[in-house]
DNA sequence: ATTGTCAATCGTACATTTACGATTGATAAT
DNA sequence: ATTATCAATCGTAAATGTACGATTGACAAT
């Protein structure tokens, strides 16, 4: 980026839209988000079982799932019990909705 | 990327929503689909004119965002005309909707 | 206190994305 | 034929993304 202006400002909604877009740019996160649409909710390790990925790589995946509000981590020693954040959940679904019509 | 493993293979749908998904994960990319919609059809020019950046810039987001198929253009000499591709903006509707249940 | 397990984070390598200005190519008008 | 206009493409720089193995940190069980 050449570019010395600071960000556009877009309104709210394109920004929130663009930032769930973004999270669910990869293949293999739509595939962990329908897995725990299926489960409801699942360990980490589950996921580094199913996937050929190693274990980091998916601990990048779901950080960015969660930077994104799109899934919750709850503590479940010694595991991490990850869920759809069904509130951010509702609200991304909102948004795409009103996108296409 | 260090793996050799070519890609992992992910069903259809799964890879077909990823890539419209990227496709809208950048705010000018909604932004641009946004005033299409309400335009129906507009001229790279138009967008220059709207947004704060560069034409080899906004014409790089217009490529993307036909290379997903979510946008055709047509020629309309001297300029060319771009609309929503209806038939794909049907899919990735459809997509997204199922995704989100 | 030591050990084992699970998942996050670190460090790294390479690819892709995003932005720019400059150039090119295509068409319309003169 | 020359010129003007519009948009794609090229070349480049910097940031971000995707993947790996190695390390670290947190907690449970021994």
């Amino acid at each position: 980026m050449k570019r010395s202006l600071e960000h556009i400002k877009y309104n709210k909604d394109t920004e929130a839209l663009a930032k769930f877009a973004k999270a669910l740019g990869h293949p293999t996160r739509i595939a962990i988000l329908k897995h725990l649409e299926n489960q409801s909710c699942c360990f980490t390790g589950d996921l580094v079982e199913i996937f050929p990925l190693a274990q980091s790589t998916i601990s990048q995946h779901l950080k960015e799932l969660k930077n994104a509000g799109l899934i919750q981590g709850e503590l479940n020693p010694p595991k991490i019990k990850y869920c759809i954040n069904k509130e951010n959940w509702q609200i991304a679904k909102t948004l795409f909705k009103q996108f296409f019509d």
